[in-house]
RNA sequence: GGACGGGUGGGUGAGUGGCUAAAACCAGCAGACUGUAAAUCUGCCGCUCCUUGCGGGCUACGGAGGUUCGAAUCCUCCCCCGUCCA
């Protein structure tokens, strides 16, 4: 058997820790997936994923095929080899790009047509053409297409959008079992259902019906507040089999983490860290801070005084402030380097407060601390 | 000495009578970012007052005068910079 998925305890919050064994190797959870989206986690080498401590990042689907495209990845090896990463690998569907790349596509039943953003050409996605490029990749774990919508949506909305996705997770589960393999992928159901909490749970119950080796939720974190995000989440969460791994899908800002985690959360995503990075916001104990902001240009501190990462332990914010005014791309490869290790910190906390009880008291902890001023003195 | 060309807000640089506190870009300042069309996007960016309003006042296009209801824009003189001719 190449996955197994364990749970080795539990928390009074409702937290688990687990770890999912792949055939690239193990994960622990909860945990963070750093995303990669075109095969690279932005301004990080896979020498430095490993050293920050990555189990496990996303590829996506629509941006692998566009580019450099599925059949030349399968050509020179699958994804793992292609891209020198022997660790495990999450493929998204193209799902999340029906919603952001909303003015350039169209949706039918069927499936979704594309207007590529990178030369205008159409492109036709359906659930089977996406899993049929995941498979091409081998990622070890692939995602059913689904229709992710935005935040508001009427009930109808939300509605036609649900059972398409339901519709879709079908189609994609049998073409799995007719060309997909079990020993070297899984295939992750998702549900959708907006923020009306009936249909959520209709269409949660209707896809364990469908028998997922793991379990998805998306459409959330698209505009509703936080509050609304963890209730449709627990909500959920709670009708998906104990036994199997959840994931949340693209979230979410560090205080929030701990939040889905204690609602049963196992795996989770984002691209906050890495973009946020990029743009000169890097995330502290004390909530996050703008390095291009004229306060750090004679500061000699690091980012985070109680930061462990090769970042903070050898450059100043002077410093990092003048890489990004200068627009230098060491500014990049720095700030993403220490976005991710205060994730991957924030997870093995997570996981160690799991192991002895004790998410709740690091949960309110998480969030007074990253919530309170800032360290430039104010209020996020 | 003469002939042209030019001097615009921190920088580059539009603007040849009113719609110009003055385009655009850069710099500067601040904010946003949640399964990546993002090393991106947004706001502010002369001073000042308040009843914060597509509000009032003041200052501003090398300098000083002038024409005009109205001038960065037209005229006169002066100063400075560049190119060329003696």
């Amino acid at each position: 058997m190449g996955f197994h998925f364990e749970i080795l305890a539990t928390d009074p919050t409702g937290a688990r820790l687990g770890r999912l064994t792949t055939p690239h190797g193990v994960v622990d959870t909860p945990v963070f997936m750093p995303v990669g989206t075109a095969a690279t986690v932005k301004g990080q080498t896979q020498q430095d994923l490993e050293e920050l401590g990555v189990q496990i990042f996303l590829g996506n689907t629509y941006h692998l095929y566009l580019r450099p495209g599925h059949e030349l990845i399968h050509g020179m090896g699958g994804l793992h080899r292609f891209m020198s990463w022997p660790h495990p690998i999450l493929t998204d569907s193209g799902g999340f790009q029906v919603f952001s790349l909303s003015s350039l596509r169209k949706v039918s039943d069927e499936g979704v047509t594309f207007r590529s953003h990178l030369d205008g050409s159409e492109h036709f996605l359906t659930p089977e053409k996406s899993l049929e490029i995941q498979i091409a990749l081998g990622a070890d774990i692939a995602m059913v297409l689904d229709e992710c919508i935005e935040a508001p949506s009427s009930e109808l909305r939300a509605r036609e959008a649900a059972t398409r996705t339901l519709d879709w997770a079908r189609r994609s589960r049998d073409y799995f079992a007719r060309c997909g393999n079990r020993e070297r992928q899984m295939l992750f159901g998702i549900v959708q259902g907006g923020v009306h909490p009936a249909l959520r749970r209709e269409n949660a119950d209707a896809l364990v019906d469908l028998d997922f080796p793991g379990y998805a939720i998306g459409g959330l974190a698209v505009g509703e507040s936080h509050e609304v995000t963890c209730e449709i989440a627990s909500i959920a969460a709670s009708r998906f089999p104990f036994e199997r791994p959840r994931y949340l899908m693209g979230v979410g800002k560090p205080e929030q983490i701990a939040d889905y985690v204690s609602l049963g959360v196992d795996m989770m995503d984002c691209v906050l860290p890495t973009r946020s990075a990029r743009h000169g916001c890097l995330f502290t104990s004390e909530g996050p801070l703008l390095i291009r902001n004229a306060r750090h240009a004679n500061d000699s501190r690091p980012i985070d005084e109680k930061c462990g990462c090769a970042v903070c332990g050898r450059y100043s914010r002077a410093y990092l402030r003048h890489l990004y005014s200068t627009g230098e791309f060491l500014s990049i490869i720095l700030n993403t380097h220490h976005n991710l290790y205060f994730y991957l910190d924030m997870m093995r906390r997570i996981r160690e407060a799991i192991r002895f009880g004790k998410l709740e008291r690091l949960r309110s902890d998480l969030q007074v601390r990253l919530s309170k001023a800032n360290p430039s003195g104010r209020r996020v």
